[in-house]
DNA sequence: GTCTATACACAGATAGAC
DNA sequence: GTCTATCTGTGTATAGAC
């Protein structure tokens, strides 16, 4: 599996994106005709996910999002009750949608191996094909209440278990090495988030997102596997 | 060397801080007596960044500000002209002093591993001595302007720079193996800045900066070296 | 559903007394 | 050097017309 295979997953599953947004949201948004919401909501999205990774969500003010939507200030506030509840929407939005796809990527019929390597790519495309989404979800974490920063933490710890369990599976099975897999987690997933996290690194070394695949899959490899491969 | 041999030479680094601040950025600093300023921009330094990383550097108010340090609004203001002003003094500082105690951990007598081993060490150890120097560095580096995110890029390659010339020097010696170096440079930092970056993980994991540290060295030796060890 | 106009709280910054 | 008091712009959010 490489990028261009993989997008066509995700590009598909990204459509329904704020059509989930609006069945999440229902009571919190004023306008009724679904159409409309789902229509207006992506771009408010969008324009919320471009402002925001420029210069930051809490630096973007609600003039500004009204002049890149297109909507008035008050047209806004039919779509969320607070800027927070904005961000809120968004997050959840995104971290519902990575983990559905994450999760859908494992098969009981692969191997360990074959299984992590799954996980590894599809973390990565899904990174690749949905960037602004990616490093605004990572950055502005920080940023949400503390009750949603708890759900964002169970969140990643669900995600990592995904990781996890692959790996004692293949420890189980001899084909990894004994290691503490939760931290072996941890540092993949690293290597995985700097991908969008430092864009321009990556693109001055001019490599493209199946060269860093391979790269890391390697790397991985290197550690984990129980027999070194050729 | 393991972190609490470590950590005397970044506290003594660490006092120099706000002295170089000062004398760095003298022409924006209308108070006069070094010592008064030393000790004011210590509290200062200190204040921004604890609430800085409790809310972000943006929605943090002068106010807030002035409350944490004791010090008036206007007070305040004697210390640097602008808030803008202030994070570019605050990261520029903290970049200087990352930059030289990286440099100066890197000896012509040792060899390539030994030098990597150090220099991943001397990174970690540190990001672990100021913690939160690290985060807001990271977290804040976006809201920068051009000139001054130019600046963090070039600080960037220049540390990357050192890990590289170690892989390189490694490889021609026959120590390492051949790779894309800037790559693998890439992964490493990207482990490292997880250590900061992810406390709650590494918190709830109940992993020590000195396990961290031989974790990612098996990691990367188990990638790097040309002769596996035992 | 969307607009314009506006409320009013709070931001960064400075003047001038001490 | 440090304070208090205050200026002025901008922020989020809403009311009410269309």
């Amino acid at each position: 599996m490489n990028f261009e295979e993989f997008k066509e997953i995700v590009v598909s599953h990204a459509k329904s994106n704020s059509q989930d947004a609006f069945t999440e949201n229902r009571k919190d948004i004023r306008v009724k005709k679904e159409k409309t919401v789902v229509k207006n909501l992506e771009r408010i999205f969008e324009a919320t996910l471009k402002i925001g990774n420029e210069k930051g969500f809490h630096a973007m003010s609600m003039r500004d999002l009204s002049e890149e939507t297109g909507l008035s200030m008050g047209a806004l506030y039919a779509y969320f009750k607070s800027k927070e509840n904005l961000l809120v929407m968004l997050q959840r939005n995104g971290r519902d949608s990575f983990q559905q796809i994450l999760e859908q990527s494992v098969t009981e019929e692969a191997g360990p191996l074959e299984n992590l390597k799954i996980v590894i790519k599809t973390h990565l495309f899904m990174s690749e094909a949905m960037l602004p989404r990616f490093y605004f979800t990572y950055m502005e974490g920080k940023n949400l209440n503390k009750d949603e920063k708890k759900i964002a933490v169970e969140h990643e710890m669900t995600s990592d278990g995904i990781f996890t369990d692959i790996l004692k599976q293949g420890e189980k099975l001899q084909v990894f090495k004994p290691h503490n897999h939760e931290l072996t987690t941890a540092v993949i997933k690293a290597m995985l988030n700097d991908w969008y996290l430092k864009r321009w690194k990556y693109a001055k070394l001019n490599v493209s997102v199946d060269e860093y695949a391979e790269y890391l899959l390697r790397v991985v490899e290197g550690f984990c596997l129980a027999q070194p491969q050729p």
